[in-house]
DNA sequence: TCAATTTACTAAACATGTTAATAATTAAGA
DNA sequence: TCTTAATTATTAACATGTTTAGTAAATTGA
């Protein structure tokens, strides 16, 4: 006998399947990401930009999933890149605020099509009803106090 | 108006919303693991090797969601960490089989308490049922072609 | 039988994750 | 006001993620 069949099995583990059914969701995306030469990560930093407008570093890095370190390098790339813009805040000087450039929104619409594809297939197979089911429960996971 | 209006607000997103939910459940854990000084990625090595006995390296690669350059690296500080064994296999000599040591099983025995304790209070807040649902819901969403 | 292909794993290079320490600035309290 | 604490971001160091390439062993198929 395991020590987990006191627990149990890792497919009814919340973090495991979690991380499971992310790997089958970004496979295709990661495929179309390839072929751009862009990164998951600023992929949604692009995205996060795109919804909130000129935000400061701490947000991008709480909406994105990253941490404030890998944020600093991939802005920095991204910079460079003309992705994004950074400036420093005039009334908070330890701020600097990011906005999505031209460029950046120029990536995400040439994109959009292929990555609103992906999210119709997985609608497609699991039904429009379970795909918000599952969001929905997803952000009612989010919202737990840990 | 955003790139983003055409297509879904990234709370929507699948890929961003798994991340996040995700991040939700692993806090607690990642505090729970850093006492014992393993990495997540250990730890889920370890719960897949009690699960399934002695396997090949491409199953945990699978089971735990890893890519096999990135075991290859963990498993050897593993190994001489005394959590893992590895032997070649005598039919296939391509394949090297794991196992989980006493050791291992041992950290698993000491920390299954507090990772119990931690699932059940999401349980607590979210309720049985919708639990259930949801990774449900999640093991259909890993099943989806892509 | 043997060349071609597939499988299992490792190596290397670079990007990101993670933690700790630090600098600069701002906020809060005595 | 002055000091202390909190906030924002950066840097450094090391672990892991990710891709590409490579090696060795096994399998396939003429």
């Amino acid at each position: 006998m395991n020590t987990q069949s006191h627990s149990k099995s890792t497919s009814r583990s919340l973090p495991i399947a979690l991380l499971r059914a992310r790997e089958t969701v970004m496979a295709p995306i990661r495929d179309m990401l390839q072929d751009i030469n862009l990164t998951e990560q600023k992929w949604r930093i692009l995205r996060v930009l795109d919804e909130l407008g000129e935000v400061e570093q701490s947000t991008i890095a709480n909406e994105a999933c990253l941490l404030l370190p890998s944020l600093t390098r991939i802005l920095r790339s991204m910079e460079t890149d003309g992705q994004i813009t950074r400036r420093q805040d005039s009334q908070d000087k330890r701020r600097s605020m990011v906005k999505i450039t031209e460029e950046g929104r120029r990536i995400l619409a040439n994109n959009l099509a292929a990555s609103l594809a992906i999210s119709e297939n997985i609608e497609t197979q699991m039904g429009r009803e379970k795909l918000d089911n599952l969001l929905d429960l997803l952000e009612e996971l989010q919202a737990v106090k840990v």
